[in-house]
DNA sequence: AAATGTTATGTTATAATATAACGTTTATGC
DNA sequence: GCATAAACGTTATATTATAACATAACATTT
């Protein structure tokens, strides 16, 4: 079946982020569980950090806030929590801005779509089928094998542009 | 009308490649002509070497051919050329490998969907309003004003397959 | 619990990518 | 020619990411 799920929508200002981030740290530890791996203290913390807020966080930001509880934090305490995270399907990687965002749906690995509001920042994250199979027949016309895409969209959310009319 | 072309195909290895790289400049004088700038010796040259072949190029890389001309070349110097080329569509930035492509259509500005093979490096430039179109209509469901996208998809080419078989 | 293998983390250094800031030169229009 | 803007030179530094090797934590077998 083709699917087309919004796993992270934009939401207003206000809504209330504790759940999100709550929620997606239960999500990270089901599924670590049953992948029988290790969600570590120092993956967590970074995990918790990168859902801080839906906008792409920077590891050298998430770096500066592991040093506050400790110090002798370094780039590759980061780097290789966020590497874990990735694996997992925790966070993906916003190549266009070195950032990295949580995502709520680490069951299946996928790579989502990626809508980034120029004004708030806020990130919404789109797994569409739809998309994704017309790449695929647009591959296909010239014989290439997809295996790994991005797809990064910027603009203006509904609530941004609303707030400038 | 909606268009779907391929700006760049995947193409023998051993395509004349001079070809390429000539008509692209010429496309650029022209360009540049028409639009009234300059397509200065050290621009022309960092275009020139982002088109040695198809695959993307670094900016330290075609910083190091620079300086075997001109060894007081800097950074500055690649990365100014490489920001006028990308303004005027001369060039693509490749975010995914921070690297760098030629765009042989600097006629209309657009940025285009770009298929990297894995295993020979080359890239194709697709233009495709097909999938512009679907980006927009995904984007219009929650409201999202498009203004910047980027579609990079990694696989493997026909000819790098073939060889594999 | 000792020995061992594996995974995760600590630590130092450095590589790779990109920009800031300011001065100088060069093109171009008047 | 001269004023102006555009392009370039130069030095320094910011930002992003990895290499390399040591140590610690945990798991498994004995």
């Amino acid at each position: 079946m083709s699917k087309s799920k919004l796993i992270s929508p934009f939401k207003p200002a206000a809504h209330k982020h504790q759940e999100c981030l709550q929620s997606a740290i239960v999500a990270a530890k089901t599924h670590c569980d049953a992948a029988g791996i290790r969600l570590t203290p120092i993956r967590q913390r970074v995990l918790e950090l990168v859902w801080q807020n839906h906008e792409p966080v920077k590891a050298y930001d998430i770096l500066d806030k592991l040093k506050q509880a400790k110090s002798s934090s370094a780039p590759p305490t980061v780097y290789r929590a966020l590497d874990f995270l990735q694996d997992e399907g925790l966070v993906h990687k916003i190549e266009s801005l070195n950032a990295y965002v949580g995502c709520g749906n680490p069951k299946e690995l996928h790579k989502g779509q990626f809508f980034i509001c120029h004004d708030c920042g806020f990130v919404a994250e789109l797994d569409d089928d739809e998309i994704r199979d017309l790449l695929q027949k647009k591959a296909k016309r010239f014989g290439f094998e997809i295996n790994d895409e991005m797809v990064e969209i910027k603009g203006y959310c509904q609530e941004c542009r609303g707030s400038k009319k």
